[in-house]
This record gives structure tokens, sequence and C-alpha cells, in this order.
DNA sequence: ATGCATGAGAG
DNA sequence: TCTCATGCATA
């Protein structure tokens, strides 16, 4: 049955990478990232439901949504729809009547295609053209500093850097949480500082955060020059045979152009960008050589939940209120807003994460030369 | 380019 | 249950 044969799942079993801790600083990522979390639109909306919740908390710090039922909740919707007449001078919204459906399902798939193998020890015998079919997709995780993630098969271990932490993540996706800090050296572990070598990297260097952006400027330029897409790249890597790396989403090249990754995935990834990046612009230099090498260059539905736009407003209002409701708030959320309560979680869960993203931690200013294009 | 989701690993 | 890394599907 449908299983969830869902390439995710196996993926990750099967490549974890290890490793990685290279945790970005804690400093570096509440600060500065903090002030641009949301961005946008609705911000008004969100001030108003601060100002809200700071009269509030004042007094009831502690649990601000304790009242959320018939408290901030209610006052926070109120604002939403306000907001929301403002902007769609619609109809109200209260309750919405129906039309405007929140929570609408597509369709999902059952097995469909493309069938993202996990990666197992990814070098098929068949690797015939770069982009193999069946892309195995590899999970990555900082490894420390110099992040190169191999898969745990391989290393695993990894690590004085980390120091705390880690333990290991292992198979999966490696993330590493946990622990803070700030880095710096791990790169003296053997399969590591291969990977830097064969990267050309340079362990510093590769954690701040403006050489991170700098970096995937360039990484943008020369692979568009090169006439590559982003799906391209991510389906590429596994062609770089580097251990424990298989391919990756054009989400994720994507994001890492944009710096929409964390810190530490940025780090993470960077060395295998880069190490594709060198070798393709070889293998174009040279008209596709060895042929031993494969070549790096380019040669089921699932259900999706879509929040409407009014729930959409409500949901950020509360979230500038309370980032971390507790179940019974999702689930008091979720009922007001006629959402399944697990899509509630989850949206917390994303908005949680949006808000650390690292493009929050680095300004255009400090760079010089704007961003391509992350706006603020 | 992004929204929502999954799943591993850690508390 | 949360955080993270990542992906699929979609706009």
């Amino acid at each position: 049955m449908t299983m969830s044969m869902y390439s995710t799942t196996d993926k990750m079993k099967m490549s974890a990478p290890s490793c990685f801790p290279g945790r970005y600083s804690p400093s570096y990522r509440s600060s500065e990232q903090m002030r641009r979390c949301m961005p946008n639109p609705s911000s008004r909306l969100l001030e108003d439901a601060s100002l809200l919740c700071n009269s509030w908390s004042a007094r009831q710090n502690g649990d601000i949504f304790a009242g959320i039922n018939d408290g901030i909740l209610s006052r926070a919707e109120a604002l939403a729809a306000v907001d929301i007449q403002k902007h769609q001078a619609q109809h109200v919204h209260s309750q919405m009547p129906s039309q405007i459906k929140h929570d609408v399902m597509y369709h999902h798939h059952t097995m469909s295609g493309p069938p993202q193998r996990p990666l197992q020890m990814h070098h098929s015998m068949d690797q015939l053209d770069m982009l193999d079919p069946t892309g195995q997709m590899t999970t990555l995780a900082p490894i420390s500093e110099s992040p190169l993630t191999p898969t745990h098969q391989h290393l695993h271990g990894s690590y004085h850097s980390m120091n705390h932490m880690m333990s290991h993540h292992h198979p999966g996706t490696l993330s590493g949480h946990t622990g803070g800090h700030h880095g710096h050296s791990a790169v003296h572990h053997p399969v590591i500082t291969a990977a830097v070598a064969a990267a050309g990297l340079h362990p510093d260097t590769d954690t701040d955060p403006r050489e991170l952006e700098a970096f995937a400027e360039r990484f943008k330029q020369r692979r568009i020059k090169l006439g590559v897409t982003q799906a391209d790249v991510g389906k590429a890597l596994a062609n770089l045979k580097l251990p424990g790396v298989g391919a990756l989403s054009q989400s994720t090249i994507c994001r890492f152009e944009s710096l929409t990754l964390s810190h530490n995935n940025m780090i993470a990834l960077k060395p295998i960008l880069q190490a594709w990046l060198e070798e393709a612009e070889a293998q174009a230099k040279n008209k596709r050589r060895d042929p031993d090498a494969p070549s790096v260059l380019p040669a089921g539905e699932k259900k999706r939940t879509s929040i409407a736009a009014p729930e959409k407003r409500s949901l950020e209002a509360y979230f500038a209120v309370q980032p971390r409701p507790s179940g019974e708030k999702i689930a008091a959320i979720a009922e007001k807003l006629d959402l399944k309560k697990n899509v509630v979680r989850v949206w917390f869960c994303n908005q949680r994460q949006k808000q650390k993203r690292i493009v929050s931690s680095v300004t255009p200013s400090m760079t010089g030369h704007g961003s391509a294009g992350f706006g603020y």
C-alpha cells in the first residue's frame, strides 16, 4: 500500500552522515537573526498582537496563552480579522464562510515516480551518467567546521570538535542541534581533512557568515555560467562520489544560494558544493575527459495543506505572542481556526525554523555588496 | 522560490 | 515534543 515508500524516509535512513556539529554560535543566531524574523506583511498585525501581548504578558508573564481561548486568542484573531479587512476589503472573517477553505489538500501520490532512492552506497555500478536516475539524495550535516559530511557509515564519530554533544547522530539527517558552539577545529580528521583538501577550503574561513554569503553568491554565478540548473547540481552531486554525499534536491540548492538554510547547514554544504563547482568547471574546461569520472555537468503525490490567508494571519499573530504554544494551546488554536491540530503544530515548527534561517544573520551592510536578493 | 511535511535524533 | 535537514509540490 501506499506505504510510505516515501523516499524521504528511506533516504534518510540510509544516508546519514553523521557528523556535524558545526553549530553556530548562539550569539550568532540569536542576536542578529532574531531581528529580522518575521519578514513581512503582516508585521502590523504582529505588532498589534505584540502590543497586546505586552500589556498582558507583563503580568501574566508565565503563560500567556493561558487564557487563550477567550483571551489573546480571540483578540489576536480579531486583529487578524481587522487586518484582513483592511487588506482585502471584503468579507469578514471571523469564521469565514467556508469558501475560503483553509486546509486544503492536494492529491498525493502513490508511488510514482522517481524514486529517489536512498542512498546506500551509492555508487552503483552503473554510474553512467551524471544524473543518475535514481538520484540518491543525501543528507548531510555539518561537520564541525568543515563539513563534509560524510555519511555515517564512514565517519562518524568524529570528533571533538563537537565537543559536547555529539553523540553522533546517526543515520539520518544530521542535525546538529544542540550545541552551540563555535567551533572550530575538527578538521583534522583524516576524512574531513581529505574532504577539506578536496574542496580546497579553509576551515576557519568556512564558518564565517560573510564568507558563506560570498561563496553562495559566487557559486550561483558560476553555476549559471556553466548553464547548470539548481536541480542539475543536486543530482550531479551524487556523481562526485564523495563519501556519504548523494544527491540533493533543487530546493536545497536554491536555499543554499539564497542563504535560506541554517548556518550549520550552510557550513556542511559548502565544501560539497565547492567540490562540485570545481569539478564541473574542470570538466567544462577540458571538454569532458576522464571517461572514468562521471560527469557532473548536465548532460508521488503527496498531500499538501494550504492554509488560507486569514488563518495564516491569525497564526502569525499568535506566533508573535507565543512562538512555542503548548499542545493544548495548539489544539485551541486549531479549533479556533478550524484547522487540524497537526497542521497547526507543524506550522509553528516551520515558523520557528524560518526564524532561524541564516539569512537573518547576514546583513547586507556587512557585505557591502548586496546580496543577491535577500531583501532586507 | 517557498509552503508544508517527514523523520531522525535529542531531550 | 522539539529541532534540524531536507524534500515534494506548488506558485
